[in-house]
DNA sequence: TATGAATGAGTATTCATTCAT
DNA sequence: GATGAATGAATACTCATTCAT
């Protein structure tokens, strides 16, 4: 991928990601960006092309992510490494987070399946841990991440660092 | 206020909460209330006025709501008022709420503080109820129930359901 | 029709004649016209309805004029009214035949059959006079004034007029 | 001449004849012709530039067609040929001659004078055969056979074969 | 109160063209 | 000869907003 290609992305996850993707001018993109902003179509279809491929960027970082967890076989480790995952995102990756989340209110962005993995390792582990409801714990916890890392993207880190060592000793790991 | 005026309000209102602020014109508002573009900025000083006076409808309801909460004196009650809160929303007023939290991801619409008496009655019914840590015990579920509220309003109600049962048992309420 | 339209009519039809359709912009109509570009699009709802705009009118002055030939009950004076019709024509108009002339080389402009009355009409009229092959000598003679028209519109009026003299001698009228 | 060139002047050719000349983008050239951007204005100094390389092409070929009848002795015969000739064209050629018929509408296209030695050999020929104002009749007829190539390549063959049938009848050749 | 004409700045996108490779 | 990245100006069209009625 050339310098430019890569500067308009990241120029875009920046902007859609702080002022949403409508409130986002193509023109905007190509200032930050530092190129034209007929390049912009050069190298994508169009202004959805260009979220398109940022998006599918996000698929991957995310599948990756969500590997690590889901073949981790210490079943306290799995509580762990899920409730920590928040903390572990860096502000420079912040933005592209952020995007994911602002989508999600979108319904042809919100799709709860991609999470479907993760859930039924938790439930797996929820049952070896020997909890009553392991389905419902699973689903719980998942909810409870995904509110966590929003709170933190929102810029109230300070808060759930207390929820998060709160939550580690709730789940005893 | 008049009819118009009311449609221009209820229009915006289900445009913004769908297609978000940006993503919605003057026009579009004007065409679904059946009115011309120029009444719009006849009631309201420009389209953010408009936003302004939606918002403003808002915090009085979302007020009156959390004050039924926060008089309520029977500790249990009030945990069960707060897990049952976001199933009690209308469908109707969905795009009400929804406008909330897609809102809440531009920081100057983020106000934490807003939900600080809640959250301080929380505190002081984990109090009565003699749990270790009362302020994260209202901070968590403070936050349960905003996540449980977001995934009723994106359509996955269902779910939910199976959730607030699970929380009401974990509660004992 | 409020005045302004009426330029933006009258400054399209003069440039789409000169420089063809796609030859023209909307910046340069609107600039001709006197009038902000975003007007064309509140008074036509895009470049190519504000073609169709001027075509419909077009389409009522063609059948008026035609009107005039096919109530013609004299046939020696049908075909003279015929052959002299294209030296009626005012140059104000010539804008709106040269757009005809043009259009018909795209095929979905190009309807033959408008031209159907005409040549009934003028059938008729050879069967009358005693030609041998009247429905021949009417799509000929069509053809011809066609012809002529064109010429005339390129600008080469001189050289018709002497043919016109020509055709009115060879078909005795 | 490379492959690759020929393939630009082709892909124009069939653009132009279809769309215009304003209505065609280099880039859809370059599309239809299987090359890239760049490589047109290597081979041409612009868009215009290539249109007039297509027009030279066009010049020769006219050139020689008209040769043929030019030279032509029996005056009889010269009459055939040239209202023959509208349907000797292949339609592998009509692009071609399509682009001829438009430009003609714009006036720096538009140069009369290069039918004069065809005009001037029909009007010997017409002398020769005794009619009454060669000269007239040979406009006539050149203007004729004009219409007649028009409406072939517009698509309405089957008619003008009748009318070619009629003029040969006609003019008794 | 309400409309609809009108605008100027802005939007996404396309265009012809250049240039380094 | 040929490509593909890159551009700046232009394009069709939309936007929020104003104003006369």
């Amino acid at each position: 991928m050339t310098d430019k290609k890569e500067n308009i992305l990241n120029a875009a996850l920046e902007l859609f990601a702080k002022e949403g993707y409508s409130g986002t001018s193509t023109s905007k993109i190509a200032k930050k960006a530092g190129v034209s902003e007929g390049l912009i179509f050069r190298h994508f279809k169009n202004k959805q092309g260009l979220l398109d491929a940022i998006l599918q960027e996000t698929e991957a970082k995310i599948k990756s992510i969500l590997m690590d967890i889901i073949f981790e076989t210490d079943s306290k480790k799995v509580l762990r490494k899920l409730i920590e995952l928040p903390f572990k995102v860096k502000e420079s990756e912040f933005d592209f987070w952020k995007l994911q989340f602002i989508l999600k209110w979108q319904p042809e962005y919100d799709n709860p399946d991609k999470m479907k993995p993760l859930i039924d390792k938790l439930e797996q582990v929820f049952q070896d841990l020997g909890y009553n409801n392991p389905r419902l714990e699973a689903l719980l916890l998942n909810q409870l991440v995904d509110s966590i890392s929003s709170e933190i993207l929102k810029g109230h880190k300070a808060l759930q660092l207390e929820i998060r060592d709160f939550l580690l000793d709730k789940y005893g790991v």
